[in-house]
DNA sequence: CCCTGATTCGC
DNA sequence: GCGAATCAGG
């Protein structure tokens, strides 16, 4: 596969909106999260928190490489006019600000028919109108800066709460168990999950159902459970 | 072990 | 330019 205009796009796109790599390698195909890693870096959309990354202090050399290479001891001097109190990131998101829900409420307050006691809230006292019509306010009275709105991130839906937990379709990989539990289209149907029995698709205990020995022709054996039609065994 | 992103370096 | 190999942190 090679990197055309249109995934390109789809791995910006994908990078952007905060998939992994490997989700992103998944969803391309024929890639592997190496190669899309690798092309997010070559088209400059580095950024993104990495675990491995997380502070700006290169300390050391984060990486020593294998081949020391011409190892440049200039940073000794960076270092040294490094204040000892380290500036704010640039890089990092700001801190996020507690966010007041008062300020703006998602749900109304419990309805009650105790006192409705509203709370009086002290209006910021009116020292003077000063030209233009705008209220002077004492330096005391100055009224907090409205909180800024929570960051939004888009986020999948939450699943139901049959399947909390559970394996979803959306969970399967090649060393997880996809032995199905349930049936599909009820709200409860899931995957088995466990570690798979390695080379096969299913766990070790659901090879064991999904596998059987042949048996020499003629041999009597027990009818197999239908896997339709039948009463339903979990 | 699994995962993650970053980096290097031979091709 | 590409991506496997490797590193390092969670």
């Amino acid at each position: 596969m090679s990197w055309t205009d249109e995934r390109i796009d789809q791995l910006k796109g994908m990078w952007e909106r905060g998939l992994t790599a490997s989700q992103i390698a998944e969803e391309l195909g024929g890639v592997s999260r190496n190669a899309v890693i690798g092309k997010a870096h070559r088209l400059g959309l580095q950024s993104r928190p990495s675990p491995v990354k997380a502070n700006d202090a290169p300390k050391k050399a984060a990486v020593p490489p294998r081949k020391p290479a011409s190892a440049a001891p200039a940073t000794e001097v960076e270092a040294a006019q490094r204040p000892a109190t380290p500036a704010p990131v640039a890089e990092a998101p700001a801190p996020v600000r507690a966010f007041t829900p008062a300020a703006a409420p998602a749900a109304p307050a419990p309805v009650t028919d105790e006192a409705p006691v509203v709370a009086p809230k002290p209006q910021p006292r009116i020292v003077s109108v000063g030209p233009g019509g705008f209220l002077r306010q004492g330096p005391g009275d100055q009224q907090a800066p409205i909180p800024p709105a929570p960051p939004r991130r888009l986020v999948p839906a939450k699943p139901s709460a049959e399947i909390a937990g559970k394996t979803s379709l959306l969970d399967l990989t090649e060393r997880i168990c996809k032995w199905p539990m349930g049936h599909p289209g009820e709200p409860d149907f899931h995957f088995c999950g466990e570690a798979v029995n390695p080379g096969f698709p299913y766990c070790v205990e659901h090879c064991g159902r999904a596998y059987q020995a042949q048996l020499p022709r003629g041999t009597r054996r027990p009818p197999p459970p239908l896997p339709f039609g039948g009463p339903r065994v979990r």
